[in-house]
DNA sequence: ATGTATTTGTTGTATATGCAATTATACGCT
DNA sequence: AGCGTATAATTGCATATACAACAAATACAT
């Protein structure tokens, strides 16, 4: 770094000036960047209640769906979570290995149900004092329409679950 | 399952009611589970996008944090990101070993400052057509409303450092 | 100055996550 | 029936993430 670039290099110039910017746009702009943050920030806060009791926020979550599917395949999970198959896999091994999910004989010989063990129930109930607390906490400090609004979005961006209006047209298909 | 059960347990069924609800509340009512899920969805989004560069988001983003943080040490990008230090130990190394980064002596014998190397940054000018694209396509599916809304609850959650250059009112500071 | 506490980074261990490839089963069509 | 395709789950590999334990260096208090 001599005499050249400083003389000859406007272009140079331009180039970092540009670099600059664009990383300052992606730095600060990144919506997947903000949903990670929230989502550390926001996951951590409930495990950190929830470690007494021994099981992370995802066990109890997985947990609590397979219930309240009542006796679901892993493939309905994985439809309704938008997991991946593979995680999903291993996530439920997990929760097997511990005891709180068991499976049995399910439709089809690919496949097999899935259902909450006694273990399981109990544990969920141990922690769900836990769980309400790291809730409420986030509640009050966000406030219900924050957290409406998250839920909202949720839902809008994974072709909802709950919010089944404007259908613009079924017709419309691209290029199967 | 013969007639016992049936007859003497009207505590088991309310118990098992209990259950069903608890389960019910958490699996439908996460907060936890629900920015989980946006952020598969979204931080999917991206690398699907940023495929073809062989980057994924989380690593364009840390890259384009080192540069608009201007030769930070691993512990300022720590505070600014609520990322843990080993993640972010690991996440850097891998940056390092592709060539993307680098680190040159720091403040401090046990510290060192990073730079984003010349191709780090010819790969997020590569990167910046797709990284806008993710992110338009984004904004497009949830409107600007939803994006502000989104990166404002990720201030307010982390005691926000950044809060867009929006300043609207830099004089009303919010009780110390 | 000296001993303790704090800061900074790394490594071990574990979980969550996703993509690609594989296996096994089911389904549909000729 | 049999063949090709679609569906279901698992496994190999890689990254992101966090907690705990550690090592090195600095800061600080007396």
């Amino acid at each position: 770094m001599s005499e050249r670039e400083i003389d000859t290099s406007s272009q140079a110039t331009e180039e970092k000036l540009d670099f600059e910017q664009t990383a300052r746009e992606i730095a600060m702009g990144c919506l997947a960047g903000r949903v990670r943050l929230l989502n550390r920030v926001i996951t951590g806060a409930y495990n950190e209640a929830l470690r007494p009791h021994g099981v992370r926020v995802e066990q109890l979550g997985l947990m609590s769906m397979v219930a309240f599917l009542d006796q679901p395949t892993p493939s309905d999970i994985e439809r309704f979570l938008r997991l991946d198959r593979s995680t999903l896999s291993r996530n439920l091994r997990r929760l097997r290995e511990n005891g709180w999910i068991e499976t049995v004989p399910g439709p089809d010989a690919r496949s097999h149900r899935l259902k909450v063990t006694p273990q399981g129930q109990a544990l969920l109930r141990r922690a769900l004092a836990s769980w309400r607390g790291a809730q409420q906490k986030l509640r009050d400090e966000l406030g219900e329409d924050v957290l409406q609004a998250l839920f909202t979005v949720a839902s809008r961006l994974t072709g909802d679950e709950d919010t089944p209006r404007q259908r613009q047209d079924a017709d419309h298909n691209e290029t199967p």
